[in-house]
RNA sequence: GCCUCGGUAGCUCAGUUGGAUAGAGCAACGGUUUUCUAAACCGUGGGUCAGGGGUUCGAAUCCCUUCCGGGGUACCA
């Protein structure tokens, strides 16, 4: 091949985690900035720093594609943003090959790159295996996500957690760490109690097996029956002249509750069997749900296991003075200098509360695996605590401290208001999956899409596009807002969605196939504005996913994948017939930036957690 | 009360390490198919970036303040 190496454009983002912003977004402009800060010195005899060059896209109503801001540097010019901005213009068209012209609007100077410049870092760079690929960084990241409780089954508030969870794990692995996701299950407490006792009671034997019902939704069906029951025994005693107050603490069905809890924290035999065979119902039906999902874990810590932890902790933070004992036994930390409050860590009978197994697990998981980074997938409403619980393991001086992240995400509300599981407000994750497949399927049939498909790919179709339009409406919304759900209206297979996406993908798939492309192969062909453009967006693939790993924030990654989508679509449409193209050289081309597109698309989804069909 | 996170077009959202005239999709209206999949493409209309003040050459973005909304401030998890 013709093409050489261009040496001074490698990916900085490969090569470190910078942070040292523009180097990683304009990497390969790097060339620009180094010329420019010879120009300045060649002009008026100063040394900046590179720092001081910004680099940003040129608006697309001007002629170019890079644009440097002039306005920090005219501290050094002395002279107007314009006239400096022309000066330097003049010195880079001068001096740099690649810049083959430049105008200034205001205080920007545009630069045009010329389209050999762009042909040779498609060939050499964009169509090489490397291409996006990060080198493994040595560092091992944990991601705790998922963490259901097994008393009921899973709604929309979990959907958007395991997807964050599992795509957050995915962009950490594709940008070179070694991840571990861990699924924390809360498996033990009175919520538990509550559904087995009402099992026990009204459920005569009812199993998924003998009833069909999935085995989460069984429990959970016992959980409401349980609350049921209670609120008539609260009201019953209400009229018998008790305060809401008493009755809820004296009503005889949460008595028996916490008596259940009492006898499983004994390892009563009896309470330990229906406790075992009822989670083993939730398990089989999470497992399905999960699966449907997409999602997995590489290890499961079981709260039952856990639950005791943190009791060392609580010694250890007293010998170091860190915590401090109240006269009636209890434990606590003053954290009112840091500006929270004090915080109990263990109760005056030396049980645990929330926090204690928590400093415990923390720990645990710490000598499990020895990770540098430890993120927690859990929800917002939990911003005071994990502040607290880091801060107390900073204060205990675990050096591994500086590594707890909590990835915190917003409700997903319905125009109703917040979901509420006792107030049968809740969107179940399992009805909305298939609702989502239903849709899908009518929708591929009204279009008539699928009429030559065999049944079992129709399936397959569906399940993807259902599934790519429900993890893409979710993951698409930063994670830290909350996310508006209206079950009325359903979500969207046209615009920014998943499915315009997987369209997108399809479309280059079969033209791929149409045309006989076999493969890279670097051509030195003419190009179009439209195939300039594509390359400039393609480019960025790997810096967008670095900033999406970096921020924890799979909606970056979701966006730009929309915008290269958007991008080829009208690229496909205003270029004429690839298929039919004559010059087998310009072919050739076009089909390598076509298959580079489809390939980033499918990778990128592929780290959302959604998969694209070859067909659609 | 205090802490914290939000407030961008009718709706759902991008854009926030300060850069040019604030962008998409949906919805509305109009157009594009003898050419590689019309789940597409092109166009029209739509904005006090919650309000006010400040910092600066430049603010949706940073600071202060007010208003509105979510969450927290449990010996629940």
């Amino acid at each position: 091949m013709l093409f050489v190496q261009l040496g001074h454009n490698k990916f900085a983002v490969r090569q470190s985690y910078s942070n040292i912003y523009f180097l990683v977004k304009f990497a390969s402009m790097n060339f620009i900035v180094s010329a420019a800060v010879r120009g300045i010195k060649h002009l008026y005899n100063e040394e900046i720093d590179g720092s001081l060059i910004s680099l940003q896209d040129t608006r697309k109503e001007f002629e170019g594609q890079v644009t440097i801001v002039i306005f920090p540097i005219i501290k050094v010019s002395k002279k107007s943003p314009e006239q400096t901005a022309n000066e330097l213009g003049a010195y880079l068209l001068e001096h740099v090959e690649e810049v083959s012209g430049f105008n200034v609007v205001k205080g920007f100077l545009n630069l045009v790159i010329a389209d050999t410049y762009w042909l040779k870092l498609f060939n050499t760079q964009l169509l090489h295996p490397s291409f996006g690929v990060f080198e493994a960084n040595g560092k091992k990241v944990m991601v705790e996500y998922s963490s259901p409780n097994t008393n009921k089954p899973l709604h929309l508030g979990h959907v958007r957690n395991n997807l964050l969870g599992f795509s957050v794990a995915e962009l950490l692995t594709a940008t070179g760490h070694e991840v571990i996701k861990v699924n924390l299950v809360n498996d033990r407490g009175i919520h538990i109690c509550k559904s087995m006792l009402a099992w026990q009671k009204w459920g005569n034997g009812e199993t998924p097996e003998n009833t069909l019902i999935k085995g989460d939704h069984l429990v959970g069906k016992y959980y409401v029956v349980f609350d049921r029951e209670y609120k008539k025994q609260i009201e019953e005693m209400k009229l018998e002249g008790q305060t809401e107050e008493e009755a809820k603490k004296n009503a005889p069905l949460i008595r028996e509750a916490q008596e259940m809890l009492q006898a499983w924290e004994a390892g009563d035999p009896g309470v330990m069997n229906l406790w075992k065979t009822m989670n083993g119902w939730v398990y089989d039906g999470f497992a399905v749900t999960y699966k449907n999902l997409g999602v997995s874990f590489d290890k499961y810590y079981y709260e039952s296991n856990t639950y005791l932890l943190g009791k060392d902790t609580v010694e250890e933070g007293l010998e170091k003075g860190v915590f401090f004992k109240k006269p009636d036994g209890s434990v606590w930390i003053d954290l009112t200098s840091d500006g929270l409050d004090q915080k109990l860590v263990l109760r005056a009978d030396g049980t645990s509360v929330y926090i204690t197994q928590d400093l415990g697990t923390a720990q645990m998981k710490y000598d499990d695996f020895g990770m540098d980074e430890s993120i927690y997938v859990v929800g917002n409403e939990q911003d005071y605590h994990f502040k607290v619980l880091f801060l107390i393991l900073e204060k205990l001086g675990k050096s591994w401290s500086k590594g707890l992240y909590h990835l915190s995400y917003g409700m997903v509300d319905l125009p109703s208001g917040k979901m509420k599981s006792r107030e049968g407000t809740v969107v179940d994750a399992d009805d909305l999956i298939a609702e989502m497949v239903e849709n899908a399927k009518q929708k591929t049939e009204l279009l008539g899409k699928t009429n030559d498909f065999a049944e079992e790919d129709k399936a397959l179709l569906y399940q993807q596009i259902g599934m790519g339009a429900l993890k893409y409406f979710l993951l698409k919304v930063e994670p830290k807002k909350r996310l508006l759900f209206d079950p009325k209206e359903s979500i969207d297979f046209q615009g920014n969605t998943g499915p315009f996406i997987q369209y997108t993908y399809a479309r280059i798939r079969s033209l791929l196939t149409k045309s006989g492309f076999n493969g890279y192969v670097p051509a030195e062909a003419t190009i179009l504005p439209e195939e300039r453009d594509m390359i400039l967006l393609l480019q960025k693939y790997p810096q967008e996913l670095s900033e999406a790993a970096q921020a924890h924030s799979p909606a970056t990654l979701a966006n730009y994948l929309y915008e290269l989508a958007k991008l080829f679509n009208k690229f496909y449409h205003e270029i004429p017939a690839i298929i039919r193209e004559e010059d087998s050289v310009l072919q050739q081309h076009r089909l390598n930036l076509c298959a580079l597109t489809a390939d980033v698309l499918k990778r990128g989804m592929k780290l959302l957690g959604i998969e694209v069909p070859e067909r659609m």
